[in-house]
DNA sequence: CGGTTGCCCTGGGGGC
DNA sequence: TGCCCCCAGGGCAACC
């Protein structure tokens, strides 16, 4: 699934689209993704204007404004490991086989929601809830705010015993990294991704930080990276080549290394873990 | 309690 | 070509 920066690609190609609009027709034709759609969701959703589209961790945040006694309310939206947000035309093309979810706008498009594993969330809370929400609530510090900083990422690590991997992995110690710019982040801050997280020096940590920032806003810059399973929000199939130091190039010379092993897979809580045993320590 | 494992689901790729 | 196994960007409940 789309990690951070996928998430808020799909973000920056939808909101012109949806922010100001109302929403004129609402389709769900299956309920089962990970977790079940709301009750009543298309009719809570229809006719409902758009405040803003909003991005938490890997979360799109869809805000509608108030509409009579409704309070605002905000739809969220989870794209699991191959949800895909779709901007089209409403030309009344029909859904295809794993388009769960579709709404029109009065500007006369259509986002439409697909996801073949159906591991993505579609849910419907009021926006003044959403921070005591189960989900939102014990999330880390988004990594490309100031509130992400070394001291920040000392404190989340400290006395832990999980490796550095698995712990940029969770989302309650720092929000919106996914397995490959975990890899790619440790790669650039060359560290190894199983030294115990909270051994880490706080001179290390401070270049993971920044290692961070870096591979997510290149990657932003760059339209995300894409795995097979992403479709840009705006329509076009496959965008871009990968550019990845190591993830998914197990075997291969890291850059700007000519180490005879080359990058390693392991695995580590159940993923994989590709790194370059020679500069990561 | 913190950390690791298994599972939710479908599709694609590689090996035979 | 076909089949079968393995793997996949996540998150969470159930276990140690």
């Amino acid at each position: 699934m789309p990690e951070l920066p996928e998430v808020e690609t799909v973000r920056r190609g939808i909101a012109p689209h949806l922010e100001g609009a109302r929403i004129v027709q609402f389709v769900a034709r299956r309920a089962d993704l990970r977790t079940r759609l709301p009750e009543r969701l298309a009719e809570r959703v229809a006719g409902r204007r758009v405040a803003a589209v909003r991005r938490r961790a890997k979360y799109v945040l869809v805000d509608l404004a108030p509409r009579g006694a409704d309070p605002a309310e905000t739809m969220i939206v989870h794209l699991g490991m191959s949800g895909r947000l779709v901007v089209r035309a409403a030309d009344g093309t029909p859904p295809g086989r794993h388009e769960h979810v579709a709404f029109s706008t009065d500007r006369g498009m259509e986002i439409r929601f697909s996801d073949p594993r159906r591991f993505g969330v579609l849910d419907l809370v009021e926006t003044a809830r959403l921070g005591e929400d189960r989900r939102f609530a014990p999330l880390g510090p988004e990594p490309l705010s100031d509130a992400f900083t070394t001291e920040a990422l000392a404190a989340a690590l400290e006395g832990s015993r999980t490796s550095i991997k698995a712990a940029l992995l969770d989302q309650h110690r720092v929000a919106g990294i996914g397995n490959i710019y975990a890899c790619e982040a440790l790669f650039l801050a060359g560290i190894s991704p199983r030294r115990r997280a909270g051994s880490v020096s706080p001179e290390r940590l401070a270049r993971l930080v920044a290692a961070v920032k870096d591979v997510l806003a290149r990657a932003i810059a760059a339209g995300g990276s894409s795995a097979r399973d992403y479709v840009q929000s705006s329509g076009e199939a496959g965008w871009f080549q990968h550019s990845w130091a190591v993830y998914d190039r197990e075997g291969q010379p890291c850059p700007g290394c000519d180490c005879g092993g080359g990058v390693r897979r392991v695995v580590q809580a159940g993923r994989s873990t590709f790194y370059c045993a020679r500069r990561q320590r």
